[in-house]
DNA sequence: CCGTTTGTTCCACTATTTGGAACTTAGTTT
DNA sequence: AAACTAAGTTCCAAATAGTGGAACAAACGG
């Protein structure tokens, strides 16, 4: 029913399982969970019970409820910090920021959505959603189509049916062919723009962070709103973006691994 | 060989295996991974391409290294959001910052140490992975023993156990009896010091945060340096701190999740 | 007090995982 | 260039681990 790819077996189903926790947002009941998922009781019991003693799920026995376990944000900082892209940028996403004084976004593709990786917020504080870990569309964000536009051909073809195509404003991308024609002219120009296209009034330019072998390994992006700053005014600010992203893309491709370190067989 | 619990299978196979990719704490080869590993190398192997086909692992063609995927990163900013003490704490972590000028930590125990989920150094803003999700030993840091001390005696009977007791500094206490008695003194005191037993010149006051059950849902601190604090002047800090623990313990006792929704089946 | 809902256990059946070994590449050495 | 070595990938029969229908226990609500 779901999208369970064949032969991830028993971990593909506790995935799942997580994963349908998580789109609650909130703890949840036993029963509830039953109730969405495909398991049969005994089943979706023992997985739950599996991912309890594991420590990804967490039970709270006053209120007989589940949330996702916090081995999860222990795993996610150590995947945070070996990820090559996020702690190698953070330096140079600061001094951005201070430059240009808007809010900046560092980002990678996940699952053909945008995964935002870390953040800068400009001298005003604009809330909007945005946080390490928080996702969004890439169909119609300056940051997800400056990715999107590079990927290889096959890994588009992937890519391209996982978009919902929902229509956010007037301006959204809201098929196929068009999205096509707006990342083969990214692809030419070697940047996007957002134009109001996920919500209104907010602008955006978006560079891809290219590995030397032209592999996409994120994208970065300056955000903006309309009554602060023009399309053109944006897009004054793109050498110094695409310096930016050219800076990353060099730190990444140079860094060697600390080499050959066994580290620590858990500390304590 | 390694801490594997019995009855969990082969999701508790694929998990230890995230965790030895973590334990290297860089890109790791896939024949890395099959020296500190138990199992065969088909075994493993299936392992990692289950795990990499999940986007729990990322393998990287270029260089023929995996690392941690970045669904975990997605995965806990989901878990962040839904745990209950995090986000509820985090309007008193800012006041609290901003009032006492010295750094505060929110906590929560995972297998017995010290999980940080929130802090504020400060002035300056959140990071929230670069700092959430480190871990530090719970039996002599001040948060950890404030939380160890107000554990129930079998939760204790769990926890000792899997402390490390390895000396930091003079004052690290470094057995289970000593460190018994400290934490009834903690438990008849309501709250915990750390003395430079994590390291030296760093000293902190922490309190426990507990549900009106008496269960232990996290713990809050103040740290400071030696040569800005004494203990004295950390004690004085001690009602206020208090103050805010039972603030949060409320908020989070009081909370009743935005009742029946079922949200989205995964939005776009 | 009794019906109802929610959570937990059992166990014969079966599908999935297992791992030794053989087979490719890719990279070195003689 | 042929002969080695190491890393990564595939196979398949045997064994194990996961399945799920159904019965049971506990908690709730009127």
């Amino acid at each position: 029913m779901t999208s369970r790819r064949p032969g991830d077996g028993t971990i593909g189903k506790a995935f799942e399982v997580l994963d349908q926790v998580a789109a609650f947002g909130r703890p949840v009941r036993f029963s509830e969970l039953e109730r969405i998922s495909d398991f049969p009781k005994a089943t979706l019991y023992r997985l739950v019970q599996t991912l309890t003693s594991q420590r990804f799920l967490h039970h709270d026995p006053d209120r007989g409820v589940y949330s996702l376990g916090v081995r999860l944000v222990r795993l996610a900082h150590a995947a945070w910090r070996q990820s090559s892209l996020a702690p190698l940028a953070r330096p140079y996403l600061d001094r951005l920021a201070q430059d240009v004084g808007e809010t900046v976004h560092l980002a990678q593709l996940d699952h053909g959505m945008v995964l935002y990786v870390d953040k800068r917020s400009g001298a005003e504080a604009i809330e909007m959603f945005s946080q390490a870990g928080k996702i969004g569309p890439a169909y119609c964000t300056g940051i997800g189509k400056a990715m999107l536009a590079f990927l290889d051909e096959k890994a588009l073809e992937d890519v391209l049916p996982q978009q919902s195509f929902q229509r956010y404003t007037d301006n959204t991308l809201v098929d196929r062919a068009t999205l096509c024609a707006e990342l083969g002219a990214i692809r030419s120009r070697g940047y996007a723009f957002d134009r109001e296209e996920h919500e209104p009034g907010i602008v955006c330019l978006a560079f891809p962070i290219l590995s030397p072998g032209g592999r996409i390994e994120g994208g970065l992006s300056v955000t903006s709103t309309t009554d602060r700053k023009s399309l053109g005014d944006l897009e004054s600010l793109a050498p110094r973006l695409r310096q930016t992203a050219s800076d990353i893309a060099e730190e990444i491709a140079h860094w060697r691994f600390p080499d050959e370190i066994n580290t620590q067989t858990r500390a304590g």
